[in-house]
DNA sequence: CTGCATCCTGCAAATCATTTGCATCTGGGA
DNA sequence: TCCCAGATGCAAATGATTTGCAGGATGCAG
């Protein structure tokens, strides 16, 4: 599988994933373990279903989207929209904020992580001119992968 | 209101919108005109659901639905995701590839056209590295405009 | 180690946005 | 004006995501 970005700070122990969601006052559970599980080991960003059949029906799926929706909002993990109508979520490192982009493939759907983000100067730019405050950006590339082009 | 960026170039008469309507071989009728209408009189883009309230029931929800995927097909209109769960359309002038961005307040949903795109550059730089082929993307912003700065 | 209040989970039903089947209707060329 | 492919209305189907509720498990207190 295409696999060029394999930067994920995340190799982190479940034992670590567990210590941080306790320190959200949040309990770990079997399913969030292994949710965390899922993600950790998956491929990039995973939908809520993906997580789910990761997980072979050893939870509901409410559980997982429920589940998400928390560890959202502990930081830990971070939603993805590519505009296909499914959200898809990435597990984050210890003090990564996960702002970052994504390039898809239109054909096969794979996943490539972009290092670099576009220059902040025209986020700065677009402020001052605007007068909005505390302007951020989603940005996702889209083209056609090397193995769908040959096929 | 904001109103920076007032550039529509779909200040034209329904008249012109039919004629463009029917060299793509569809048939003008009294929901499709009511639909562009909507498109070109209300503020920038619009959800399906916000067009068929602007026809007072005229006609069916569906009905709006199809419509916009059909005008979209003929390179009328574009899709707009910005990523809340609804998609959002938008009126294209004549020869109007539709490519700008938008710039999102987080508070009251005003959304305000951004006219400059950030450098193709970086895009060709992507697809170079990542072997993909015909790299676009997809580019929006989001922050806290004047008004519900101060509020 | 044990009890318990609290937070979670499973299950099922409810929402929401969007799509589709089908019978009926209509725009516009012949 | 007649005719039919293409449109529409209505209702039901989909798909993703959320929520109500009763039972279950976690983690702190004892």
């Amino acid at each position: 599988m295409g696999d060029a970005h394999h930067h994920k700070p995340q190799l982190a122990g479940l034992g670590e994933l567990a210590a941080r969601l306790r320190n959200c006052a949040r309990r770990v559970t079997e399913p969030r373990r292994e949710i965390l599980r899922a993600l950790r080991d998956g491929a990039h960003p995973m939908s809520p279903k993906q997580v789910h059949q990761a997980l072979h029906d050893t939870c509901d799926l409410a559980t997982v989207y429920r589940s998400l929706h928390m560890l959202e909002a502990a930081g830990m993990v971070k939603r993805f929209d590519l505009g296909d109508g499914v959200r898809r979520f990435e597990l984050l490192g210890e003090g990564d904020d996960g702002h970052h982009h994504h390039l898809v493939c239109k054909r096969c759907d794979t996943v490539v992580e972009i290092d670099d983000c576009f220059t902040p100067a025209l986020e700065q730019r677009i402020a001052s001119r605007s007068g909005f405050a505390g302007v951020t950006h989603r940005l996702e590339f889209f083209g056609t992968c090397p193995a769908c082009q040959t096929a």
